[in-house]
DNA sequence: CAATGTTGCTAAATCGTTTTAGCTTAACCT
DNA sequence: AGGTTAAGCTAAAACGATTTAGCAACATTG
């Protein structure tokens, strides 16, 4: 069996004209419907050894087109390369999907209604099986249409609360909630909120696990919202005039990790000492959080949870049409360093009394 | 007209039934081959407005299946969460292949050989139009394979000597030996490379770099090399060895950025000062080297230019099928920051002599 | 022995394009 | 008038799978 330069493809219909046999007998054995079909035990060992002795691999166009499937799965999120998280379960769910026959495409939003709709526009009716998406705010219409289509879709990192619709989100709420408390019960007295300027449902359950947790201590709360797409260094800015305007803060939350970078940034150029001027906690763990001096408490993302969950919905909605809608919250963790450590005598001595 | 609520596909047939006239010049029309197969002005403005108006897509499946082609890019990587450079690059080149109709899809090889050749052979024959891969070593006879049939393929980071094939690099050699002499003329005598244990292109021309700077100083060389697939804790533990074992070293140059995060924690861990005990220079940039104290100096990759020669390369062989090899090598850039200056004094002083 | 079932397989339609080969007209030339 | 050319379009064959409908041969039943 001479085997060519250029491999010449073999068919389905190559196989049937080599065995003596019809290209339907064959297909119904590849796709495991022999039994069912009534095809001889005999005919069905002969078809799947030659089968793997030609090595052969059906066209997924020809499927494609025959089934309505492409057996793609596209990840659209804000930033591939910005967002540690996004590449993370990317890679996560990569292997799964390759696992489970499955390829993925992805596209990056930037966060903006525009690009997501434009985005969805193209790609629809081009045969994708199934959407993750972590969705911008305003992009409703689209994703119902998708889902009036019957096509799959997962939310992930954020909800949109107007749609009933698969998602994964992680416990924005009570994990910003202990991170405060934590702050609070360290003897911090003055505790920024510093957050993005958005409605979406991450970052308004960031905000109220904040608010619920300074009201309830009786402390003075203090916000600050910094835009997505602003430059660095205009949001770096702001960040210097708001500590600088409000110099009785003495601990700050950052609500996402970039915010966070930005904030590191603002602090040292001010001069602040951390934790001893002022305390930090990030939303988001990161390479610079944990090797940082002092290191850099963190609300930490279950990373591979998350993406677990997220391919398993997946799956699970493309094989089985399974209607339901599944909502999963996901607890995230607070891991304590050296940047939110310090009054533990105060408390120490204020519980005393 | 009424819009139903499932969009029922529309087909090329569908058009032609409409306005009464053949598939065949509807798909000329599509095509842009009205001139060339002389359908009139007027036939052709009709069929593109009512194309326009029934917001007609061509089927992928049907086109692909037709024609051979996906329009799909296969972007493989070592592993898109790890290296920041790679989902930097996979931002960058998304976008002008969308423009330009391709979508990509990307899988991860954690550099293994094995991997990468499973992963190609599972996508070979799935009519993947194109492969942009940073290889490992060992899959030259995969790769030689895919020339063969045709498939264009660009590599990237690094390169396969001993194949003739379109690669995007950046000038290891040079950047490196750049960054050598910078230390050496800021006075550092002891100057070490930490370095993967790997004999790819990447890896060798950096080593060379270093070399070649340390001999013609006439300097010692003092060379660690580290293994890819082992725990951080073990690097870091390795590396801290390899400092206390030869505690004369003055300067450091981590030939990837995470030999650099490593490096750092094994420096922090024998509470070394930075640059005053030991100098420090890293290949790649990362927020935490900008954002680091003291700063640490890179050597960064120029990674929008890196970007674009791959796409254009790309695209160029996908639309083209021009067989030139074009093999683009990019200078790095030394970015100087704290972690490598001292010591100027002491070289002023020995110009001076 | 006729009717009925069962076993084991296959012919042919279909999915939505692209593309080759050609078919009508009408115009032009000599 | 007969022959050639050109303009403007189309029929039908792919591409490679899936799937519906059904055929032939044999076995079973009453």
């Amino acid at each position: 069996m001479p085997a060519s330069k250029v491999s010449k493809k073999v068919s389905i219909r190559d196989i049937g004209k080599e065995l003596g046999i019809s290209i339907t007998t064959v297909s119904f054995i590849l796709n495991g419907k022999a039994k069912e079909k009534r095809i001889s035990e005999a005919l069905t060992k002969k078809v799947l050894e030659f089968v793997k002795e030609v090595n052969f691999k059906p066209n997924m166009m020809a499927q494609g087109l025959r089934t309505g499937k492409s057996k793609i799965i596209c990840l659209m999120v804000e930033d591939i390369s910005n967002n540690l998280l996004f590449a993370q379960v990317a890679r996560l769910i990569e292997e799964e999907a390759h696992n489970k026959g499955y390829r993925i495409i992805y596209c990056s939003t930037d966060n903006k209604k525009e690009k997501a709709i434009e985005l969805i526009q193209l790609f629809r009716d081009r045969s994708i099986d199934g959407y993750i998406i972590t969705p911008p705010e305003g992009i409703e219409q689209e994703i119902q249409s998708l889902l009036n289509d019957g096509i799959p879709i997962v939310l992930i990192d954020r909800n949109l609360p107007l749609l009933s619709c698969n998602h994964v989100v992680i416990d924005n709420f009570n994990s910003t909630h202990e991170a405060i408390r934590h702050l609070i019960s360290n003897g911090f007295k003055n505790i920024a909120l510093i957050t993005l300027n958005s409605d979406q449902t991450q970052m308004a359950d960031r905000l109220a696990g904040y608010v619920k947790a300074i009201d309830d201590a009786g402390l003075q709360s203090y916000v600050k919202k910094v835009d997505f797409h602003e430059s660095d260094d205009h949001n770096i800015s702001e960040i210097i005039s708001f500590l600088q305007d409000n110099n009785t803060i003495d601990a700050v939350f950052f609500s996402t990790n970039y915010i966070g970078v930005w904030g590191l940034q603002a602090i040292k150029h001010l001069n602040l000492r951390i934790p001893d001027d002022i305390a930090v906690i990030s939303f988001d763990d990161h390479d610079l959080f944990k090797f940082y001096t002092p290191s850099i408490t963190v609300v930490a993302q279950p990373v591979p949870d998350i993406s677990r969950h997220v391919i398993r919905l997946m799956l699970d909605a493309l094989e089985e049409a399974d209607p339901t809608i599944h909502e999963i919250i996901l607890p995230a963790k607070l891991i304590i360093r050296e940047s939110s450590m310090r009054k533990v005598v105060v408390e120490k001595h204020e519980f005393l009394k």
